[in-house]
DNA sequence: CTTAATAAAATTGGATCCAATCGACAATCA
DNA sequence: TGATTGTCGATTGGATCCAATTTTATTAAG
């Protein structure tokens, strides 16, 4: 288990245990640092962030809710498996909901809005920690989206962006580094910055589906 | 509580007494027996199924998870407030999720799904409790997704159908019983028959959005 | 009479303990 | 030899108990 460091360090900041161990578990994942099939027992995990078993099976209850661990009744859970249907499960709710986001978002996108996307486009270049990067292009998304006035719509976004990054290494993988879309997010940017809902649309939606089809490939050839 | 007399009932058909604490909470939020802003009692909650408050604790956790419920740390679950704005949300994540699974699923409708869409209908148009219309409606639809493949997809529409029977009272007291929406069934399920994917597709969102707008005309004459 | 401070009650968060269930391995029988 | 059954260990589900926090009631001061 070698995110025992996160541990000690990240306790105080939260307010309850739940929390705690819910975030951290979570940020595993979603990092890969937990793979899928990994079983999270329960006891053991108690052990390692120092609590009784009680706020782990809390947090594994939300995370089963959020589709990133499997229960079974008396099994226990499982770090849901990644697969290439999985992540085209994941892509299509994507394909759905960020277009929808991004329009309603669109119109009420200041200046500021669109120069913080800016310069999160601009880091990315020159971040080489993938997990930081992953972090930085779920920003530049969220930024666009941030604007629709729907909250809900907004965390399941949220959710599925998080979930998606699950898949980040995979595209990498099968796309390289600077293929990484870098260049339909300035697209993307300048067609939001115009006000061009629906080429801003488009492009997003391509986007989606372009990251799609290269995780696809990678899982079909290995 | 009004419900007490679901829970002896119900209760040897789970495997876990969580589970079964869970699904009779959803129930009762979605079906308005709970109605928003009510404040959840573990304590209360744990006398009334005849267990303990752990169960009630995990139930809750998945609720929030799920949105039908507020967590505050210390100060326990309530019931989330139903709203326009909140509204608007279910209904712009289902515009934006039921046409994509629409697509996916309409190619590999068999000739069964469609007759089993059809016999929903026309228990519709004679189903005079609430409740069980809710019920017909969300099949019908789901009937017509099923097909697309994407098990996360669906599961996303299921919870938005969901819980959007929540907002079926204000979308009947808008536009009164026959209005609602069994013409746009139809041609919706005409045009599926017909593998017409667009004209589907343009039918349904046209569907969804007609609702949500009888719904916020509905909060904003009340 | 209002307001601030404080003490008591109610409620949730967390820990420990016990019971129920599942998996593996061994023993028995066909 | 193979299948079935039974027992034991491991693990989770649930109950009870204690601690921490919030809220409410009370009291005192302005």
């Amino acid at each position: 288990m070698e995110f025992a460091d996160l541990i000690a360090r990240g306790r105080p900041r939260y307010r309850t245990a739940t929390a705690f161990v819910e975030d951290v578990l979570r940020e595993a994942i979603l990092s890969g640092a937990l793979a899928g099939g990994t079983p999270l027992r329960q006891e053991e995990l108690a052990a390692a962030f120092d609590v009784s078993r009680m706020p782990v099976r809390e947090a594994l209850r939300q995370l089963e809710a959020q589709a990133l661990v499997d229960f079974a009744p008396h099994k226990g859970a499982v770090v849901t498996e990644i697969s290439a249907s999985d992540a085209a499960d994941h892509y299509a709710i994507r394909a759905a909901l960020e277009p929808a986001a991004l329009r309603l978002s669109l119109p009420h996108l200041t200046a500021e809005d669109l120069a913080r996307a800016e310069g999160l486009l601009a880091e990315m270049d020159t971040e080489p920690d993938m997990s930081r990067l992953g972090d930085l292009n779920r920003r530049f998304h969220l930024v666009l989206y941030a604007r629709a006035g729907r909250p809900r719509l907004i965390a399941l976004v949220e959710q599925h962006l998080a979930a998606a990054d699950r898949y980040l290494r995979f595209h990498f993988a099968a796309l390289g580094r600077d293929k990484m879309g870098q260049h339909e997010h300035a697209a993307l940017l300048a067609a939001a910055s115009a006000g061009d809902a629906g080429e801003a649309s488009r492009i997003l939606t391509t986007h989606i589906e372009t990251a799609a089809r290269g995780i696809e490939a990678f899982f079909a050839a290995r």
